[in-house]
DNA sequence: TGCTGTTGTGTATTTATTACACTAACTAAA
DNA sequence: TTTAGTTAGTGTAATAAATACACAACAGCA
């Protein structure tokens, strides 16, 4: 008798931004021979586990996130539910499995969730285990199915952050507008024009300027603002698209 | 031994479109009494089924559309994932399962599926099972965390159909202007100025006017249109909105 | 032939989007 | 202390999109 059930886990894929570079949190995996201690192979996978008995979905994603990170309270939403019956049959995630987990069921249904978190917080706990940040367009081998994973996550991500403030998230509480644009075109791959940027933050009276400026920098130093969830859900309006 | 996975459903939220309303599909649920043959309850559910051993869900879901409506090849997308450890545990609901399926688990994960159909060509099917059409502003009673299920669903489809041409889902393969109206209004609960619809219509290539008309109507004939996805696909272009 | 009910259309106004270049403020190095 | 280097911050004109609004055309039916 095991406290999980062993035919459902959670995978969060875990974002972090680097000022130009847009991170996943993975976890070496290495298999190594028992006789011999050879490895026999070494790759990386998101964050999962199994649900444990009587734990909502939702719980056990954040037991993962504060397991993982250290951190609570932080953005974490699922995109998809990947119950496809040959998700861990690739030979690699085999040998793993028998050989570390043989009481699993051999099609597990995993709900994926993504989290945005500063990364900035996060770095303290990554020292015990070996988890670090990747990115996303540069990404190690994978086990399972989590490449697929990670770049649904990405996509959700990217849809997401168009439609919907979300990007802070992955900010500093107190950021600037330099910042902000950096990373609204590190995620969604484009350019955007500085002056028509401002232009549209300036009428997001969600994005609220502070009387205080960046310091110690090499040059004009920027104005610091922050984000009010508050404020946005107090101000937000709906629009029809669909989509030209 | 059963071939049904027993902590593993798949629900689908059926939608179709009525002229003026849009309904979703129940189907009946009664309990008797073993004994005396009384009613204990009566209420409805949205079509679901557990998952069989070696399904991929997506294909449970397939599987579930087909045997209620007769129909394949129809919008089906993955919405949310149902993972609380007491979606099972009204009284009702215990009684039901306690009654008709004591070897499942009484923590069953359900991925929630959101399923769009041309309603005309579901009716044949209808008769066999208490299974019927509810508008959604007047659902009757419901089962589990149907109710949930339904508004979540609901939620998806209202953001979605904002954003991408999945309305046609719910028409005939020929509509007129009017009618895509009349689903944009209903589905949205908003009014929209005929000729600003139209004009915005005019923009998308992919709703392709036919050289034909309404027939047998008792005012001046609509012209009639077709959605082409294919063009859709091909000339759709993102924008960015994170949003004000 | 006229009544009813729905279709189909244009224009003017307001609002949003795009494209584009120079000065201001700070640090570091000479 | 001066200078060089670097990023911040700003406005306008042109184009495109959104909104508000009213009347004639067409078919069936009485």
């Amino acid at each position: 008798m095991h406290p999980y059930i062993n035919n459902l886990s959670v995978d969060c894929v875990i974002f972090g931004f680097d000022n130009n570079t847009l991170n996943v949190l993975l976890t070496k995996r290495q298999l190594d021979d028992p006789e011999t201690g050879e490895v026999i192979f070494t790759d990386y996978t998101v964050q999962g586990h199994h649900v444990l008995k009587g734990e909502r979905i939702n719980d056990a994603a954040l037991r993962v996130l504060k397991d993982k990170t250290g951190l609570d309270n932080i953005y974490l939403e699922q995109f998809y539910t990947f119950g496809d019956t040959n998700r861990l049959h690739k030979e690699r995630d085999q040998l793993w499995l028998k050989g570390k987990f043989p009481m699993m069921s051999d099609h597990v249904i995993s709900v994926g969730y993504c989290s945005l978190v500063n990364s900035a917080k996060v770095q303290p706990d990554l020292q015990h285990q070996d988890t670090s940040w990747f990115p996303v367009d540069n990404l190690p081998l994978l086990g399972f199915d989590h490449e697929t994973m990670i770049m649904m996550a990405l996509e959700f991500l990217r849809d997401k952050i168009r439609k919907e403030p979300i990007g802070f998230e992955l900010l500093p509480e107190k950021f600037t507008l330099t910042l902000l644009q950096n990373l609204y075109e590190t995620v969604l791959g484009i350019k955007l024009d500085r002056r028509n940027f401002r232009k549209k933050v300036a009428q997001m009276k969600y994005i609220i300027s502070l009387d205080e400026k960046q310091k110690g920098v090499a040059h004009k130093p920027a104005q610091v603002f922050i984000f009010s969830k508050d404020v946005y859900e107090r101000t937000k309006k709906e629009k029809l698209d669909f989509s030209i």
